[in-house]
RNA sequence: CGCGGGGUGGAGCAGUCCGGUAGCUCGUCAGGCUCAUAACCUGAAGGCCGCAGGUUCAAAUCCUGCCCCCGCAACCA
C-alpha cells in the first residue's frame, strides 16, 4: 500500500487559533482523508511551536512558566482540531524531549557535514518579529529610536552565534527545483522562491544566547536552537526520527501544508538543513492562500474577528468545511462573509444534494416499500446510463484534481453531477411515473441515489460527518465507502457495474442532512 | 521606480499562458412542475471585459503607457 505522509505548519504557540489556522487543518485534513478513502496509508501530523523569545516574554507577563502557557494554548489548538474534526494522528510539539533529540540529531549531522560554526551576530534585532534589519530597512523617530518596518522597536544586538553555511546550498537548491518543477505549488511562489535564491543566500543564524527557552545546542548549553531549527524538525520528530522506529517509513513526507507567508523558511531552509543532514527531502511544499473577512484582513480594531468557534456553532460544521474548500480556490487568498456562507449551504447543500436526497428517498420510502428499486427486468434508456456514465467518471477526475491538490475542484466536479441528477430527476418525472410506469420509475430512482452513493463517497474529505449520516440513509455499508467502492472497471456506466446499492435493501426513514439558513433562525 | 495580486452584466468569480460567437454561481423577471428542505426544471433581461493607444483579417486575451483597489509592516496560516 502505498503512503502518504501530510503534515500542517505549527502554529506559533502565542496566541489562540483563528480562522486561519482552522482552515489550513480543515484543508490538510480533507487531503489527508481523500488520500486515505483512495486506499493509502496515510499518516496526519500537526504540531506547536512552542521556544522563542515571545513565549518566553507571553509567559512572563501572564506570571506563569512558559511551560504553563504553552500549555494551555496546545490545549487550545487540540480542542479546535477536535471541533473541526479534522484530529491529526500525532501531534509534535517542540518542547517534548522527542523534538529535543530529533533537533539535536539533526544538528550534529549538520555539524558533522562542516555546515555549522561558531560567529558573531551584529545587527538590529526586533525582538516582536523575531528577525534582524538591515540599517537601511530601519526608519529613525525623533527621540533616537529606530522602528523595523513592521514598526517594532528594534535593539543593537551583539552577540555570539552559531551559523549554518546556507550560502553553500544556493546552488542545490536552484538545481532540485529544477529537477523537481512541483516542489513548491501552486508555481507562482515556487517562482518567487527561485527569484530569491538566484540572488544569493547568506549564511544563517540558528542558535541564541540571549535567552534559554529553546532547545540546547548540542555540546553548548549556553546556546538555544533558534526557533525554525527546532521548529521545523518536528515534521520529522513525527516519524521517530532519529530511531528507526515503526513510522520511519513515512519520511519525506509528501506534503507540507503551509500558508503563503512562511514558504521561505520551508522551501529553503528546511531543504537545505535536510541536505546538510544527509537526509531525504520532503516531495511538495503545498502553499495556501490567506483568508479575508470582506476582502479585509482580520483585525481587532475593524472588529470583524470571527473565531472558528463561533463560525461552526453559527452554521454547523460542515457547512463551514464545505465552504472553506468550495468557496476558495486552493492556494489563492479567498474571502469569507456571512452572506457567502449562506449562499453556499442553502443553494449547493441545502438545496442541491440535500434536498436531491430528501426527494428521491422520499419517493422510495413511499412508493418502494423503503427498499433500494429493484432495476431488474426494466430496460434502462440512454439518458439513465449517461447519468451513471456521468457519475462513474467523478472518481477519475477527482483524483486528476487532487493532484495538484485543486480541493475546490474536485468538490465542484461533484456539484456539477449533483446538479445533473436533479435535472436527471425533473426530466424523468418519477412521480408521474409512481401511476403510469412504476418499474420505470424504480428505475429513475436507482440511478438517482446511485449517483447520490457516489457523490456522497466523494464529498466525504470535505464532509465527513454529514456524508456520513446521507450514506447510512442510502444503506452504505461502513466498509463500502471507500474510493475502491467506486471502481466501476469495465461496466462504468452500467447498472451491473459492482459496488452498486443493492436492490431491495431496506433503508431507514429518510430525514434532512443539511437544513436551510433561515436568518433570525439558530442553524442548529 | 520595493515586491505581488486584482479591475469582466446588480454581487462574487472563470476565461487571459496557446488571440476567433463573453461563461459560471448568486440575485432579478417570466413560465413549468408538485416528488422534495417555499426546494427542483425551463427560458429571459442585464456587460463598450479599468482607461488610452498599438499589433492583427480578428484582442477580455498579445505589446506600450496611464488610472484605481488590495495584500506583503497582523490575531503571522
Amino acid at each position: 500500500m502505498s503512503r502518504f505522509y501530510i503534515t500542517t505548519a505549527i502554529p506559533y504557540a502565542n496566541g489562540a487559533p483563528h480562522i486561519g489556522h482552522a482552515y489550513e487543518r480543515i484543508a490538510t485534513d480533507a487531503i489527508q482523508r481523500f488520500m486515505r478513502l483512495d486506499g493509502r496509508e496515510t499518516l496526519f501530523v500537526t504540531g506547536m511551536d512552542e521556544h522563542g523569545l515571545k513565549v518566553q516574554q507571553a509567559a512572563a507577563r501572564e506570571g506563569v512558566t512558559p511551560q504553563a502557557f504553552v500549555d494551555k494554548v496546545a490545549a487550545e489548538f487540540e480542542a479546535m482540531g477536535e471541533m473541526l474534526n479534522a484530529r491529526a494522528d500525532d501531534i509534535v510539539r517542540t518542547t517534548q524531549p522527542r523534538n529535543d533529540r530529533a533537533s539535536q540529531a539533526i544538528w550534529e549531522r549538520m555539524a558533522a557535514n562542516g555546515d555549522i560554526y561558531l560567529s558573531k551576530y551584529t545587527g538590529w534585532y526586533s525582538v516582536r518579529d523575531e528577525a534582524y534589519f538591515d540599517e537601511s530597512e530601519l526608519t529613525d523617530r525623533p527621540d533616537g529610536t529606530r522602528l523595523a518596518p513592521s514598526g517594532a522597536p528594534v535593539e543593537w544586538v551583539e552577540e555570539e552565534s552559531y551559523f549554518f553555511r546556507l550560502s553553500q546550498y544556493a546552488d542545490k537548491l536552484l538545481a532540485h527545483y529544477a529537477a523537481h518543477p512541483d516542489f513548491v505549488t501552486p508555481e507562482k511562489y515556487l517562482n518567487e522562491i527561485v527569484a530569491f535564491v538566484k540572488r544569493g543566500l547568506s549564511d544563517l543564524s540558528i542558535s541564541r544566547a540571549t535567552f534559554d527557552w529553546g532547545v540546547p545546542v548540542p555540546g553548548d548549553p549556553k546556546h538555544v536552537m533558534y526557533v525554525w531549527v527546532d521548529a521545523l524538525t518536528n515534521y520529522i520528530t513525527a516519524t521517530g526520527f532519529p530511531d528507526d522506529g515503526p513510522k520511519a517509513k513515512f519520511w519525506p513526507a509528501d506534503a507540507h501544508v503551509i500558508g503563503k507567508d512562511i514558504t521561505r523558511f520551508h522551501a529553503i531552509y528546511w531543504p537545505a538543513m535536510l541536505m546538510s543532514a544527509g537526509l531525504p527531502l520532503p516531495r511538495q511544499i503545498v502553499v495556501h492562500g490567506f483568508l479575508f473577512n470582506r476582502g479585509e484582513k482580520m483585525s481587532k480594531s475593524v472588529g470583524n474577528v470571527v473565531g472558528p468557534k463561533e463560525m461552526v456553532e453559527a452554521y454547523g460544521l460542515d457547512p463551514v468545511r464545505y465552504f472553506f474548500l468550495r468557496e476558495v480556490p486552493f492556494g489563492q487568498d479567498g474571502s469569507y462573509s456571512h452572506e457567502a456562507i449562506v449562499a453556499r449551504m442553502n443553494a449547493d447543500l441545502a438545496n442541491d444534494i440535500g434536498n436531491l436526497a430528501q426527494r428521491s428517498l422520499t419517493m422510495i420510502a413511499r412508493n418502494c416499500g423503503g427498499r433500494v428499486p429493484d432495476w431488474r427486468g426494466v430496460q434502462p434508456g440512454d439518458d439513465d446510463l449517461a447519468m451513471l456514465a456521468r457519475a462513474d467518471a467523478l472518481i477519475g477526475e477527482a483524483r486528476r484534481h487532487m493532484k495538484g491538490f485543486a480541493l475546490h475542484l474536485a468538490i465542484g466536479a461533484v456539484f456539477e453531477v449533483v446538479s445533473g441528477a436533479n435535472r436527471y430527476f425533473a426530466a424523468a418525472e418519477p412521480w408521474r411515473l409512481a401511476k403510469s410506469d412504476p418499474k420505470r420509475m424504480g428505475l429513475v430512482l436507482y440511478v438517482t441515489v446511485e449517483t447520490l452513493r457516489i457523490a456522497a463517497i466523494l464529498l466525504q474529505p470535505a464532509m465527513p460527518g454529514s456524508m456520513g449520516a446521507l450514506l447510512d440513509l442510502l444503506g452504505v455499508p461502513a466498509e463500502a465507502r471507500t474510493f475502491a467502492a467506486l471502481e466501476a472497471g469495465e461496466r462504468a456506466g452500467r447498472l451491473d457495474a459492482p459496488h452498486r446499492l443493492e436492490p431491495g435493501r431496506a433503508l431507514p426513514r429518510p430525514e434532512p442532512v443539511f437544513p436551510r439558513y433561515v436568518e433570525g433562525e439558530a442553524a442548529r
